[in-house]
DNA sequence: ATAAACCCTTAAGTATACTCAAGAGTCAAG
DNA sequence: CTTGACTCTTGAGTATACTTAAGGGTTTAT
């Protein structure tokens, strides 16, 4: 399939995939004999999976590094995936931390006169 | 204090300080007579706040939301507050699905023989 | 009183991740 | 066979969040 085809299974613009081939995010593709990127199946999932990872926060060279386009050491793929699997527990804990933070703020805002300063201040910071 | 202190005390560098008055995260410091900003332990609060925050990835304009700079209207910080928490919580939610995610793609490239293609864009990327 | 350390402003530069524009070649339908 | 949709490349522009540079006052310690 062209490009065209393949960003619009995809979500990712035109302009985006070409990005991302530049980036070695994706490999270059092959070409037809005019000039046109050629794509596959394994493109299109390899795209979607940027896409998610996305989502989730990572950077480009971070999705790179999971997608080891460089190597295909599975076990160093598998180190980088475990690496990355305990920054996620450190990141969701910490998220966890501020989501009740952000309660408790709103609790105590639910709380105080009008006219108080607002606690939040008071209540984080620290 | 003044803002070589601020910085020592909150980590954030005296340029960033400024960049942040700047973007309105941070107040408009008072001013000493021959122009130094003058900051207090509010100050180093808020800043504290900020790194907080950022480190959880929130953008600057979320952050300057939930400080509620340019309002001091409680029941609206409250309601910028509850909105976050439900946010984080999603985030919460997808950051687990991924780590999921990894561990499966770990355990898989433990298994799979060496010469074998790396399982990753198989499981993923659907 | 003078040198080091600190502070000021304005403006430009950096990294990440795109996004758009210009100018030109290619392909499919009527 | 031509018109419109699609693709190509190179290079510049955008947004976020800083960071650095240039040039010049202020404070503090000796």
């Amino acid at each position: 399939m062209k490009i065209g085809e393949l960003s619009k299974r995809t979500g990712v613009s035109i302009d985006t995939v070409r990005y991302y081939e530049q980036q070695a995010l994706i490999p270059l593709a092959t070409r037809t004999q005019s000039g046109y990127r050629q794509y596959s199946e394994d493109d299109v999932a390899r795209l979607k999976f940027i896409v998610q990872a996305k989502e989730l926060g990572f950077t480009l060279r971070e999705i790179s590094q999971l997608l080891g386009i460089q190597s295909n050491d599975c076990q160093q793929v598998k180190s980088v995936a475990e690496a990355k699997a305990q920054e996620l527990e450190e990141r969701i804990a910490k998220l966890s931390r501020m989501r009740d933070v952000l309660l408790e703020m709103a609790a105590e805002c639910g709380q105080s006169a009008s006219d108080d300063p607002c606690p939040i201040l008071k209540s984080l910071g620290e």
